[in-house]
DNA sequence: AAGTGGTCTAGACCACCTT
DNA sequence: AGGTGGTCTAGACCACTTA
């Protein structure tokens, strides 16, 4: 007997115990396992197996991977299957570009509409980010940078710019273990964040704008050439 | 006999006589008449009508209304339904915010990489613009802004921040017929297209993104003074 | 020519709302 | 309780790829 029938043996708590449905509960579960890097860039995601895995029938499984299209995590092709949007050289500078964009905007209208006690709660922040880094405590590092910009992004309350900044980090989130241990980048970061702060306590929003912008810029040159160097020499695990 | 048996009976034309598949047909459908303006914000869309509509069955409709829910264009409601995502002011301004950010940033790179003849063309665009403007040829009008704007964006070849971009004029654009012929609108439009040739001209980059920016906050300045009449007093029709 | 796997339909099921 | 309309499953169908 397979799981699906055990569970449809198991009497009736299988549909939303609470207001959720089985197409969103997939689509969480695999937006999950994709921005997470369970599921690989370019792995092929065979409808029939995810749908045994979640224990239900194909058809929310492919209302899930639509849904996931719409929001470019995956592609589909009619006929052929879905699998996983691979992140290409072209696309992680596309990306960027438009993090560049969006966060210079963003740190710009932060240094122009913050108050002082914002600007010390994002001094508080960077203090955390700053011990994480001396203890190489590379989680708290990243959750500390996370917070960092989060606090300042979410500022103007601009939803759909904070979503669309996400997605872009999601994408190349599953690179950080790679390029995120260079103590270069590490200490660029730490030092552009100083200097975001500094321009937000002189209120200088044309500064605030080009560091943030920079700061994008700079992890872009450091993913590239980090990714360039593994290219050179493949033989490194 | 209703629609759908009959399509059934007809031999065997239905399904996709290319390499087109039912519900990428659908969403297509949808996504033209919701940006087109047929399909009004706030609109109910319920799954049997529109399947009938297209004559396919419920399933390909669910899967259409998925990507476009994940494509940002509506909202669905679990157990509830579906509807046309509606524009509030926030929205409308958070939109405009992002389109200030990236079309700054794409007309700043425009004016470090375009080469003369680049430039050259995008004059030839604007002396479109421009006649169409003199003889108040409104649908010309539009046709030849879209291909100024289109122009410069898509001069990187950054094919996501387009799309963004695209998304975000295609919110307001249901409300170009209300806004789009105030004569100051217009002309504003003009002179910012011909100061950006301006900069284009000389490679100020800087200045070619400041007025890039102040474009599409003029734009965002323009409708929401023309909402707010229209809220002031509502008899006008 | 068979196999694999995506797509579609019909109908049952169930959540939510109305009476 | 009944109605409306969204959700799910099973199986048929078909496009595309193997021999």
């Amino acid at each position: 007997m397979d799981a699906e029938s055990a569970r449809r043996a198991a009497k009736r708590p299988p549909a939303g115990p609470r207001g959720e449905t089985n197409y969103v509960r997939v689509a969480n579960r695999l937006r999950e396992e994709i921005i997470g890097g369970i599921l690989k860039p370019g792995e092929w995601l065979r409808m029939s197996a995810v749908a045994a895995r979640c224990g239900v029938s194909v058809q929310p499984v492919r209302e899930a991977l639509q849904q996931l299209e719409g929001e470019g995590l995956i592609e589909i092709f009619p006929n052929r299957g879905a699998r996983v949007r691979g992140i290409d050289r072209q696309r992680l500078i596309h990306a960027h570009q438009i993090g560049e964009a969006l966060e210079g905007y963003l740190a710009k209208q932060f240094a122009e509409e913050a108050s002082l006690s914002d600007i010390r709660k994002l001094e508080a922040l960077q203090k955390a980010h700053d011990e994480a880094l001396d203890g190489e405590d590379w989680p708290g590092i990243e959750a500390a940078n996370d917070a960092f910009h989060r606090f300042i992004n979410a500022h103007g309350g601009n939803m759909e710019a904070i979503a669309i900044i996400v997605r872009f980090y999601g994408l190349s989130h599953s690179l950080q273990d790679w390029y995120g241990r260079a103590p270069r980048y590490i200490e660029r970061v730490r030092r552009e964040h100083h200097d975001l702060l500094d321009a937000f306590l002189r209120r200088d929003p044309d500064a605030a704008a080009a560091i943030g912008s920079r700061h994008v810029r700079g992890t872009l040159e450091d993913i590239l050439s980090v990714i360039d160097e593994a290219d050179s020499k493949p033989s490194t695990g």
